[in-house]
DNA sequence: CTTTTCATAGGTCGTTTTACCTATTTCCAT
DNA sequence: ATGGAAATAGGTAAAACGACCTATGAAAAG
């Protein structure tokens, strides 16, 4: 490995090969003169369309795609999807103005591991193709939050008014709730009879305003499902 | 507001508050120098112990803390829990060598939003404390890819090989199921019939080896229960 | 060209869940 | 000691669910 390093010994790995999908011909220029002007990256090629994207990506296959969120027709975040399947060793690093929460969660699970705001500083876009390189995920300070605010709120018993008000006895109801059990399977479990597992399952309810078993579980522990 | 900064017309606003809690005296010393080297932070004090800290800081309510975690005595995640809970408003930057992943989800369970590795470059350690100061959650790159990583697995079908036989559409029910919808308001979302919507479901649970809804979503998405 | 799988639609029947009630005992606080 | 909530137990009835069937058209696999 490393032939087409022989020639000189400053660069002793291969250059990342990295693209851009971008349809704003400015902001793409930009990229583009910050890409070339370091030793370690090599531009391959530059897309104005997701749909472009999706079929030369997986023959190019770069270590690193620069990605654009809001393309005409197809998202960046579907190029993404569709991409990753096909080609899972090429990284993605989301490049876009939003920091909408449902967007970051999207492109994340859609396969993305950077997310940067268009308005990172130069030095810190080039550093973190490097990152994503290497392993990491680099990404906007704001945009980790959404992502640290999430698996806190998941992790923890939430502190809501509403689950605050569980009594302990509902909240042990609730968690045999969640583990799958039956009304008569929770009654055994705790030594008490059908009607009153039913009684309390009512209570909750009430109290977290929702109709069923589900919704309870959801409102309660993180909502990991969107 | 800002009437301590009156007498200067570089600083505008006041200087963000800074308190280092790390037990060797070269990092300290290091991380003095970086502070107090910048106009907009200002170092109020360094402990030495998390204990020391746990007594002081609700008291000199620093808007930033930076944290080690390996201190003699008590690690500095329980210092962050204890802390945060007298004074939710203090924002905890932890501060380590080591990037275990446990490590690394304990702190911010505990209530830390940034975590940076020793590693780090001063400037950007300067940067990041005032990316903390802005509401993010700065992290280096490898940091963050643990939370990618661990929220991906999260919200993703498993790959087990029980989840792999569902066919797309039968994700797509199941999926539906997840969020506490109905039978009748599945079939109304997918435009298709009650009884479609059932054979579905009957598909998903003899597949899946489950009886009803809760053990299905616990089987595919990660068991949110103990 | 046949077989299988998928997605669709339907019926029946028993079980489970949920809503809406009443009621008793204990314990805690005013 | 009285009022309130928590935990217990029960009844009734409707809605939702799940198991077990059949069946058809399209698409994929053989």
């Amino acid at each position: 490995m490393g032939s087409d390093a022989s020639n000189t010994n400053f660069v002793l790995m291969a250059k990342i090969k990295v693209v851009i999908v971008e349809d704003l011909a400015e902001v793409a220029e930009g990229l583009t003169a910050f890409i070339q002007q370091d030793e370690a990256l090599q531009l391959l090629a530059t897309y104005r369309t997701a749909e472009a994207a999706v079929l030369e990506l997986p023959l190019l296959k770069p270590d690193i795609v620069i990605m654009d969120i809001n393309l005409p027709g197809m998202t960046g975040i579907e190029c993404v999807r569709k991409v990753k399947v096909l080609e899972p060793s090429i990284q993605f690093m989301m490049f876009t103005v939003y920091e909408n929460n449902d967007q970051v969660f999207e492109a994340l699970k859609a396969g993305a591991s950077g997310y940067l705001l268009k308005k990172t500083p130069p030095f810190q876009i080039i550093e973190s193709i490097k990152e994503l390189q290497q392993g990491g995920s680099p990404m906007s300070a704001s945009i980790a939050r959404k992502l640290v605010t999430l698996f806190v709120d998941q992790h923890t018993v939430k502190a809501t008014p509403e689950a605050a008000v569980l009594t302990p006895r509902e909240k042990e109801v609730l968690n045999l709730i969640a583990k799958g059990l039956l009304y008569k399977e929770i009654a055994e479990q705790l030594g008490i009879s059908f009607h009153t597992v039913r009684q309390h399952i009512g209570k909750i309810y009430e109290k977290l305003h929702v109709q069923n078993k589900t919704e309870a579980i959801n409102k309660v522990f993180g909502n990991r499902v969107q």
